[in-house]
DNA sequence: ATAATTGCAAAGTCTTTGCAGTTTG
DNA sequence: CAAACTGCAAAGACTTTGCAATTAT
């Protein structure tokens, strides 16, 4: 459908997969996690809130506490398999960690674009270079202006 | 003191500045008003939160509400004169917009560098030919580890 | 005068936490 | 069985809002 940018193979990920990630880093896989992990995975490349991501589970698992929900991302993220970014304003978005990828958010009206993982490198190496810093590409977005929201303004 | 990046003549801004652009938006000068001015400009290059500005604005003037703090720093914002960065969790923080640089936390230890206005043109560049966006620089903060953490991690 | 601003208290949004009961490995 | 996890309710951090009284122009 889509290739990817570096040509690599993709593998696929499945929630057996990721509940595997969460079972070796000494996890229990629970009714709400598999719901969880499915509901996230089924978002693609969408990126979830947290918030959304209990509605979507508790269409189906009405049981399913948003805390819980909470919990399981926070247990996934310390995994690595999963992490949040922060879009600007609200609330954190969470994806999977296997698309590695940069967002620009638009301060106007919030549309998304995804940069590719080479976009920030030349600001990564000044800022190795100069102050000795690591970057961390996805867990920050970048803020801007769409081009429709640019025109009008 | 300090040389500026670019050499040119740095235009000192004080609190009456602040506020004779306030007022020539429409907006009228009040004794709280002149408080967290002073307090913001008193601040210097240090990035300040709401609540860190009106617990300083409480000291001397213990009936400035915070309400009043934030409300004053959206009409100040709304004026460009102030913005507000995202550093990553916790609160925004506001600054004066006469000084123009990017910031990166450490995601560990919270600590901040600021980045001279060009670090980002790459990126902006692109954004822009690419996506047709234009880029925000002064709304995010890059996101990674700092020296320090990154030798204990 | 009149429109803007204030203090207050209350609510709103997003997230975390303590706890007692349940479930997993 | 022991440790991990859950639902719940409550609280916590940060920010916004409605309103009646005050104040700047």
């Amino acid at each position: 459908m889509h290739s990817h940018p570096h040509g690599e193979v993709e593998t696929p990920v499945t929630p057996q997969r990721v509940l595997e990630v969460l079972r070796r880093d000494g996890g229990r896989i629970t009714e709400a996690r598999r719901a969880v992990v499915e509901t996230l995975l089924a978002a693609g490349d969408h990126h979830v809130t947290a918030d959304e991501l209990a509605a979507a589970v508790q269409a189906r698992h009405p049981e399913v506490h948003r805390a819980t929900v909470y919990r399981t991302l926070d247990r996934l993220e310390s995994t690595g398999i999963v992490s949040h970014t922060h879009l600007g304003h609200g609330p954190s978005t969470f994806h999977l960690t296997d698309h590695p990828h940069h967002h620009a958010v638009c301060r106007s009206c919030n549309a998304i674009v995804e940069l590719p993982p080479g976009a920030l490198d030349d600001v990564a190496a000044r800022l190795h270079d100069q102050h000795g810093w690591t970057l961390a590409p996805q867990h920050f977005a970048l803020s801007g202006l769409c081009p429709d929201c640019a025109t009008l303004g």
